[in-house]
DNA sequence: CAAATGCTTCGATTAAGGTCGAACTATGAA
DNA sequence: TTCATAGTTCGACCTTAATCGAAGCATTTG
């Protein structure tokens, strides 16, 4: 019989309640602090500290020192695409941890994943590129067509600069609050920073709420309109 | 404090080397018994029969029940993306097990189950019956339409002969190799039987295998046609 | 009917690991 | 230097739950 398999070592690492909490703290992509990791998961500092050990080395955790602080975040991309997936699943069988709010609406609506934008208005980006052809999958990966290369561009990101980082430029991420994909990878993470640089959105580092002003909210549902028929998911 | 889905409560049911196990050796798509799962996961039926309960209650195995087994799957394809991204970030080793299920071809093709034809004959008979309306679903029971009728007393069924036995006609039976369902009931019964009867089959007590005659197998592909495109799965 | 098979429940044991108090190290500031 | 802050290590407690033997159901077979 084989060993236990990594994927039972990975969830077990997830699977407890404080360093699951600190995990879902870090989601918004900002590096936190031990301390700020402990009052996050509701336990002692000494606490946080041997869960923290245990986050990065399962590599799960990325660590910045900084003087005498240690900046933690997530690992890379794929750790939020494990977190993002299993809240998919956690809120589908019904498991919340908390009754709903309008503070949940907000966050269905438009929150932070990772670095890109995530929620209703996530997916009505990915799908409004996909609609229009300028995001393609070709095979199992996702493209952005040249068509979709002169959208983004005259809309002002950088792609060559984006070019020289050596990681997907393109990737889909699995929605937990709506059941679709929204765009994660580089160009996700540029789109959203250029929605805050044309000062369409700020975000919430605490609550991971992206808040929309209203001239933003207009100029997105001119740039991203919903498809006209809905796809079949 | 805490918002959003309980993420800990399913990662920690992942967690548990044995029930991961378990979960890898559904990825397959296949539907597998407590029994089966138990050797997979390396611990005795018991235990299993533990941890099975608990993958349920967390809404990430759905079952069917067949008389003294229990079939066991993965709930939907959202608990095998969360499985995949897992095994993404265990990077180091691309443990793919390929566990098969029976060892023999000839089992795979045509097999006894319990009193019936299994095997991907067993699921052609299902299908080509299937696809000529000749049974249908009324809800969830399995019915024989009048031209079914028809067909079957055509083929040397004793209908009538049956309806005196009380129990279901026709029942739906899930098929360990394929993961298709095969015609059981009284009429599967009857249809075994009577291939034998026809001399087209024999069947062997002891490996279970059900062997075709030449003469026979060409009987039956006239019978029991596969239909033109497969049905989705 | 009795025997066999598939699975569940009960109970006791045992191992793992989460938790915090207290003491310790390390960095930075006055 | 001394003090303060950030984080770690140690040790002890304690909850959780994984495990299996044995007995108990439920279904099918003969």
């Amino acid at each position: 019989m084989k060993e236990g398999p990594d994927i039972a070592y990975i969830a077990a690492l997830i699977g407890d309640p404080a360093r699951a909490n600190m995990l879902t703290a870090l989601m918004n992509g900002k590096a936190l602090t031990a301390t700020e990791l402990a009052a996050e998961a509701g336990v002692t500092l000494q606490t946080a500290s041997s869960h923290l050990a245990k986050l990065q080395d399962g590599g799960l955790l990325r660590l910045r020192r900084q003087g005498r602080h240690k900046y933690f975040s997530l690992a890379d991309s794929g750790v939020a695409a494990v977190l993002e997936s299993l809240m998919g699943l956690a809120a589908g069988a019904g498991h919340l941890r908390t009754r709903t709010g309008p503070k949940d609406l907000a966050l269905r609506t438009a929150r932070v994943c990772y670095n890109h934008l995530a929620g209703d208005m996530g997916v009505q980006v990915f799908e409004s590129l996909m609609d229009r052809k300028y995001l393609e999958f070709r095979g199992d990966e996702l493209c952005l067509s040249p068509a979709g290369a002169a959208f983004v561009a005259d809309f002002g990101v950088d792609l060559d600069g984006l070019a020289r980082i050596r990681s997907p430029l393109c990737r889909e991420c699995l929605d937990w609050s709506a059941r679709r994909s929204h765009l994660a990878g580089k160009l996700g993470r540029a789109l959203l920073s250029r929605f805050a640089g044309l000062g369409w959105a700020r975000v919430d580092k605490k609550t991971r709420i992206v808040h929309f002003s209203p001239e933003g909210e207009k100029g997105f549902r001119a740039m991203f309109p919903v498809p006209r028929t809905a796809p079949i998911d």
